[in-house]
DNA sequence: GCCAACGTTGGC
DNA sequence: GCCAACGTTGGC
């Protein structure tokens, strides 16, 4: 069991739009990165916590709590001709990349980015390292009962309003 | 739009 | 295997 926090481009995937669909669940698609990658092919487990982050927005910073749906499969927009993701070096015969499927459970007030930096017990959590890029990251436990904390008032919020 | 930070590429 | 050039990320 391990906790993640995944980065989400709202304009592209937002948690409304994970939670509109109809099993709550996206296929984590567009992930380049190798690091990034292997986490999701060597580490991740069905059943893992996941912090969903949207990044690249007005406010960017934790919008909801998600889990881990599915084993590594390849990721299909690799083989997309003329799409954003393709990759000419991939094959359905030897794959690059993967994904996982991701379940959202639920919206949550937002967290900040600026809020999860005043927060002390996140001093060395992997996203605030100076110069981070990746989109997925590593959450320990600490970290995770730190920001469930900050989360939970909302929870009790209907999941689906705005 | 800027730009710091970091990853990837490719010539050698 | 080095490393300069280039591309990307993502907060601001």
């Amino acid at each position: 069991m391990h906790y993640w926090l995944m980065k989400s481009e709202p304009n592209e995937v937002s948690i409304d739009d994970v939670l509109a669909t109809p099993a709550r669940t996206v296929p984590w698609f567009g992930v380049r990165n190798y690091q990034a990658r292997n986490f999701m092919r060597d580490v991740m487990q069905v059943g893992d916590g996941v912090l969903f982050y949207h990044s690249s927005c007005a406010e960017p910073g934790i919008v909801g709590l998600a889990e881990v749906a599915s084993t590594p499969y390849p990721d299909a927009t690799q083989f997309d001709a003329g799409g954003k993701y393709f990759d000419a070096k991939a094959t359905p015969e030897q794959p690059r990349w993967v994904c996982v499927d991701v379940r959202a459970i639920s919206k949550t007030r937002p967290l900040a980015l600026s809020a999860l930096r005043a927060l002390p017990e996140l001093g060395d959590m992997a996203l605030l390292k100076r110069g981070n890029r990746l989109s997925i990251t590593p959450v320990t436990g600490r970290q995770w009962q730190a920001i469930l904390a900050r989360l939970t008032p909302a929870l009790g919020a209907p999941q689906n309003s705005p």
